[in-house]
DNA sequence: GGCAAGATCCTCT
DNA sequence: GAGGATCTTGCCA
């Protein structure tokens, strides 16, 4: 685990999540490794947001989101889709950050396959967590040591834009939606 | 135990 | 641009 890695997630969520612009995801699973460039973001900041999952308290559903630092936090969306989160809040502060889209770097063919398609592989939450091959079968694993690691990505940076939320029906104007343009 | 809503995506018109 | 797919959670009776 990279000490400089997990510094990046202290601190109130609404700051954190801009910083994961750039950063880089990877999997390593039997049907090939995946790797994206982090390009768009959205923070949820927990108990004092009310469009958090975790708004209302701890449940079996969002359990995860209430684990130390750094764990993945995948829920079904519409019965349908898998989304993941990354925690930033440390004990007793269920924030994390949605990862919403990206930009393949690595096993472009991959992620095709898992998609079913060639186009438009990584430009949603669902999109992106099933081109990484990602299910709820990761959610609660850590982003040092699971199955979805977070690593350094390459620098410089884009220019950072925020705006608000998408798909949400409370707190919408909070401008918590980051995206990195290049 | 039933019901409505949801941090979405795809297809068709 | 609109609507359907599909299922889990949480609220209320």
């Amino acid at each position: 685990m990279s000490l400089a890695l997990e510094r990046l997630l202290e601190g109130p969520v609404e700051d954190v999540a801009p910083g994961l612009l750039g950063l880089r995801l990877r999997t390593e699973l039997p049907s090939g490794p995946t790797e994206v460039l982090i390009t768009e973001v959205e923070a949820y900041a927990g108990g004092r947001d009310p469009a958090s999952h975790a708004y209302g308290g701890q449940t079996p559903r969002n359990a995860s989101m209430f684990g130390r630092r750094g764990t993945l936090y995948v829920y079904r969306s519409y019965g349908i889709h898998w989304c993941m989160n990354i925690v930033t809040g440390g004990p007793g502060d269920p924030s994390a950050v949605l990862l919403r889209a990206g930009r393949a770097l690595i096993g472009a063919d991959v992620m095709a396959r898992r998609r079913g398609r060639a186009t438009n592989l990584t430009d949603g939450p669902g999109k992106l967590t099933q081109a990484l091959g990602v299910t709820g079968d990761a959610d609660g694993s850590t982003v040092w040591d699971g199955p979805v690691r977070l690593l350094q990505g390459p620098e410089p940076r884009g220019q950072i834009i925020a705006s608000p939320r998408v798909g949400i029906s409370k707190a919408v104007a909070w401008p918590w939606r980051f995206v990195l343009v290049e």
